[in-house]
DNA sequence: GTCTATAATATGATAGAC
DNA sequence: GTCTATCATATTATAGAC
């Protein structure tokens, strides 16, 4: 009786909402307090599984650090994987700032995940960074840049667009705290959110409309 | 003999440039690891002392940890401090944004520290962000928002734009490890620090412009 | 003020029964 | 696959001599 064979049993199910659930618990905690702030038992117990149980399914901390930080990875790239060069240059950077903050609004753990692992110096994400990242940010800084030389868009230098589009939308997840403090709402106002959403474009929008 | 006089003697000073050095080797190491990440005993040697001494000069690892996260958080305020409402609205945010470059680049440790502690929920700033920060950023957005009121810039929520130019500016100290995987470049390099500049500058200042 | 123990504890990981 | 020990280690902090 092979284990390898795709169609999920019973127990392949129940193993697989037993590995989400493990992870979801990890990315609470890392996501807040880091990977040295975090232990395995208080994993296990948001996981409501014992501390061995939790090593059966992950070998070690830094495997299921690891495996968390591969999942969000694609979570946190897919706005800018969306921005296709056959849309309207200002309708597409519009909506990847949508999509952007829509992830900092819905998924804001991810993002500050992945903050906390740069703000280490990417230890273990530096080989993605590298490859998979920066071909992708190539790939969508031509389209950008594309834009500029027909004279779709004003001139900037297309990385330090993508910064100041990555930047301003994570920091209402990353910084969430500060901006409550300051303004006293949280992206789950839906009325925060569209503004927003259209603050951020306005100036943006406006910033590398042509003239 | 009393020892509270101010007049530094050679012990006082001596003391005082030992306390530096464990607050310049505390940030090195919180500011990339975290408090959690972070052992009294790489400290104590990267300051060239004892971890006893070390602990007797701050008493415990919390005290120290807060003690580098005040003294930080001045040197992160001061560009928003130099916004002054007698500027040119567009020279005293191109001004800003210069500023708070600058701290990215001579003090990204600063940068990141304080990063971390917001994606923490800033557990131990949280009084001086709705205090003394929110206070600061309230006097800012009046200055702001009275611009606007004159005419003198397009309409814009003061705490988006801030949040914006904080958030931009940021990133090239928090994210420096993705900002040199992408461009193969450091706000070091003195070229690459002026185009971040004119960059940020141009695109800010175009879409908050009146026209 | 600085040092040498050393206490006290937290926590990652393994062994081995069931 | 899951559990009960248990090991091994790192690390904060203190006591007390000098």
């Amino acid at each position: 009786m092979k284990s390898t064979e795709k169609a999920p049993t019973r127990r392949s199910r129940a193993v697989a909402a037993k590995r989400a659930a493990i992870l979801n618990a990890a990315l609470e905690f890392f996501s807040q307090y880091g990977i040295h702030g975090t232990s395995l038992d208080k994993v296990a117990e948001r996981a409501d599984i014992s501390k061995t149980n939790l090593l059966y399914y992950y070998p070690s901390k830094e495997a299921l650090y690891l495996a968390v930080l591969k999942e969000i990875l694609e979570v946190w790239l897919a706005p800018l994987r969306a921005l296709c060069h056959d849309q309207q240059p200002l309708e597409a950077i519009k909506q990847y700032i949508r999509m952007k903050l829509e992830v900092s609004r819905d998924n804001p753990q991810a993002s500050r995940l992945f903050c906390l692992e740069m703000l280490q110096g990417a230890p273990l994400l530096k080989k993605e960074l590298e490859g998979e990242l920066k071909a992708l940010v190539d790939e969508k800084a031509a389209v950008i840049e594309n834009w500029v030389a027909q004279g779709r868009l004003a001139s900037v230098q297309p990385h330090h667009l993508i910064f100041m589009l990555w930047a301003t939308t994570q920091h209402y997840a990353d910084f969430a705290t500060q901006v409550e403090a300051i303004t006293g709402q949280t992206l789950n106002d839906k009325a925060f959110f569209q503004q927003t959403v259209e603050n951020v474009s306005r100036i943006v929008l406006e910033g590398i409309r042509v003239r």
